[in-house]
DNA sequence: TTTTAATTACGTATATTTACTTATTGTTTT
DNA sequence: AAAACAATAAGTAAATATACGTAATTAAAA
């Protein structure tokens, strides 16, 4: 147990970076052998130092965060990639352990948690972040909101199609398919999610993280 | 030289307090003399403690980065609130400066850059990092694109409320004007922005932070 | 192999948004 | 005092979005 744990950080903003990295240097046990801005790079550095962690903010500018963890854990089974997000989002959250995750983590964790969540995944464990975790309970126990409906891959290019600004035509155009079909998915979609206008839908769609 | 620079630190999410603190105190000159999560609190240990200088997230949830910004510039003139945001906006800084802040800064700064700032408002210079002052720059020399008008307060009051999902005849009825005025509100504000959509706008908002 | 889900597409109807113009009132600036 | 701006309101017209129903094709699952 003597031996120090490799981590890999993965963030775009340079300020972030360089936090994490000190907090996590505070506890000797934790090494933080590198950073990484983009998912591309954070899967070079994994194929050649192979961290034992990987601390992923889910939120990458250009690249996005769920298939470069996809990539990482199919590849390089032994690394546990944990995700950080400001989104608390129950979907997100599992879509990102289906993608191969160990661990979620909110902005709203503390150090020692931090810590506790690199200690669990090490210990092959699955860690959640409390709030996260009473997220996933209330979620069951309300019975009165059914889940949430998960929408289609078609689906969520669509919405954030949408949510950018393209009209119906401009969509139809774009990804070469009939006016009616962009209305058709429009319609499913908003009645899915039980939401009234494009408007509203364009504010989910950045909370969830699709644009 | 040798006293301690009093710093106070303001975000909502725990992690990132924790993290500023701790890229802080590695410089031995500056001292985290307290975190706050909300600009109340903001205001209470400002006054209380005297922090020489503020770091303040501009993103705060429930309460507002510009007011508590200026609610403490205006009672404690001595303090030195700069901003910290993932949104690298002209206007946005602009504002947040007119509140009297004395610096602005975006998360790709460095922690060099960060200290460099605290020292810079101690001495009562503004700083702003480089990649804000370049986009002050672009906006002067971008003579094909005017700078972006401002709106009003009754604008921005109804592009937030817009960007939400409420369509016109809610809005009406919500803050007692005519649907007509609504109307006429949303398309000078879309004439005014070159916004074709709700949606776009939507988007628009939640990037300014207006939601 | 039958069933189910996803993607595609159209029809009809209503509601809402967007474009453009005009105009009154009150406030602020010059 | 005149000019400029902000907030209010309304008119016409065209474009888009939204609601709801139906249905064919294809891929995946049971």
């Amino acid at each position: 147990m003597t031996e120090e744990i490799k981590v890999l950080i993965v963030d775009d903003h340079q300020l972030i970076r360089e936090a994490w990295t000190a907090i996590l240097q505070m506890t000797n046990r934790i090494k933080v052998i590198g950073t990484a801005e983009t998912a591309e790079e954070a899967y070079e550095i994994c194929s050649v130092y192979r961290p034992e962690v990987v601390l992923m903010d889910i939120n990458l500018k250009n690249s996005n965060g769920f298939d470069a963890t996809e990539k990482i854990c199919n590849s390089l089974p032994k690394t546990r990639v944990i995700g950080l997000s400001l989104h608390e989002d129950v979907a997100l959250v599992k879509k990102f352990l289906s993608k191969g995750a160990k661990g979620y983590l909110s902005k709203n964790t503390s150090r020692e948690e931090l810590v506790a969540a690199i200690d669990a995944v090490m210990n092959d464990k699955i860690y959640l972040a409390a709030d996260i975790k009473e997220k996933f309970i209330n979620q069951i126990i309300d019975t009165d909101k059914p889940a949430e409906k998960e929408l289609t891959n078609k689906e969520i290019e669509i919405v954030t199609l949408i949510s950018q600004g393209f009209t119906s035509k401009e969509i139809a155009e774009k990804i070469y398919i009939s006016v009616r079909t962009v209305e058709t998915h429009r319609h499913n979609i908003l009645k899915k999610l039980n939401i009234p206008n494009a408007a509203q839908l364009s504010s989910w769609a950045k909370d969830k993280g699709y644009i």
